[in-house]
DNA sequence: ACTTGTGAAACAATTCACAGCA
DNA sequence: TGCTGTGAATTGTTTCACAAGT
């Protein structure tokens, strides 16, 4: 347990650990080794152990960690305990897809209002019965039906625009579909999905292989753990970069 | 110019640059300065030197660099110049909003075909006019219509089973929106996009910055520079961790 | 015997600071 | 003077290797 800043790849992967432990716990499994959780993530077991030291001491010297307490000690962390509102601001194609996606729910995660600028949407109903806002509701919203979350699917000139109304209406942590990176205050947090950016960095990956048909690195890391894969070929580490990350694109 | 391994976060932020230079480009911007772009992507001015210092030597002391002869370097390390073909496997809400989203064409990528695995989707013709077919395509598909990357957007329990058959049929490339982290071989790349993953981190954030209301660390950040943002709060610098990396979840 | 937790070592990425050139 | 390019310094992250606990 030390007090050093927590990576931000470290809060990345706790997810993903939560995301195994709940299917073990539903599994019925009642213990699991760093081993095996590592190897479900694919990442190095000592990574999964330092993740977890970070926050405290969760493991038995022998014997592993039991899946339903590590799953509500990550939970817990990651502050994923109740219901979260997240609000949608733009009525395309990605927000249709987001509320219809079932991962939501299942985390927590429910969708209090869409809201658009444009006028033409505004007034719509959307398939799952909600009815798009107008900007002007926002504050409301926000205050009156406890949202810090929200997310960003308008056309990249309104982003900013958009941030800016969301900052100031009280909203922490946003999750930006718009291409580019906007200005928010040091106590909001943003996070950036961008497909086309993420293919890019697949077709940088592509063209390189090509040109260097059997290269030492690859081979370097072919000769690395495969930590538990069953499969015949040499398995890449996901090591979480790109991250978008994400990282976050 | 070094021959060290190019960090998988520099090819993120080497998209993010492109993108700004199109939209300088298309302002009829013709030079812009290391300090200019940086500020727009909201890194440090010296990271995209840096970035750049990977590949060669592309500007003008005491000047910066040329827009379009930038865009066109950068264009072609990404490896981003001809039409790239893209297949989709799974008929779902997301495989619906990535056929609207006007990123990918605007980016050279096209969507060649939308395959499924689940009987009832086959045959389905999509808004686009485009007809699911079923996975015995998928071989014949990529062989003969020169496709390199797929999305996988199916339900968790079957990702894995279709990411063998891409691989098997000679994808290079997989997007995928599945929660669960796959094994491909060495000379395949992979990179994750889950939304709920992102909104947990989020959560993290939020829930940190009510423990500690004025945290040193922010303080600390605070001080350093904004690059030249017009924003009246101290900005945050993205160090497009998560990445998510870019960097990808 | 087996597995956690963690300092220390190794490795990687970012930022500084300035030489070098237009 | 002004801006790039880059070694060196700094900062951050991952992995190793083993002590400690059951």
């Amino acid at each position: 347990m030390k007090k050093t800043n927590v990576p931000a790849a470290t809060i990345i992967r706790l997810s993903v650990y939560q995301r195994y432990l709940k299917r073990l716990l539903a599994g019925g499994v009642k213990v699991v080794s760093s081993q095996d959780l590592a190897s479900q993530a694919n990442v190095n077991p000592a990574q999964l152990r330092k993740d977890l030291s970070y926050f405290g001491r969760f493991g038995v010297r022998g014997v592993g960690y039991c899946v339903s307490t590590l799953l509500q000690k990550i939970s817990a962390i990651l502050g994923v305990i109740e219901q979260r509102n997240v609000i949608l601001v733009g009525a395309g194609p990605i927000t249709q897809a987001l509320l219809r996606h079932p991962g939501f729910p299942q985390q927590g995660y429910h969708f209090e209002a869409v809201l658009d600028v444009d006028e033409k949407n505004i007034g719509k109903t959307l398939e799952n019965g909600m009815v798009v806002q107008p900007m002007d509701s926002l504050k409301e919203i926000v205050e009156e039906r406890n949202v810090e979350l929200a997310v960003i699917a308008v056309p990249l000139e309104q982003s900013q625009k958009i941030g800016d109304m969301l900052v100031e209406a009280g909203i922490k942590g946003i999750l930006s579909f718009s291409p580019n990176r906007i200005k928010v205050p040091l106590n909001v947090s943003i996070q950036y999905i961008d497909f086309t950016i993420l293919l890019d960095s697949l077709t940088y990956n592509i063209s390189r292989g090509r040109k260097k048909k059997t290269t030492e690195v690859l081979e370097k890391k072919a000769q690395k753990l495969k930590w538990g894969s069953e499969h015949s070929w040499p398995v890449v580490q996901s090591n979480s970069k790109g991250y978008n990350a994400g990282l976050s694109t």
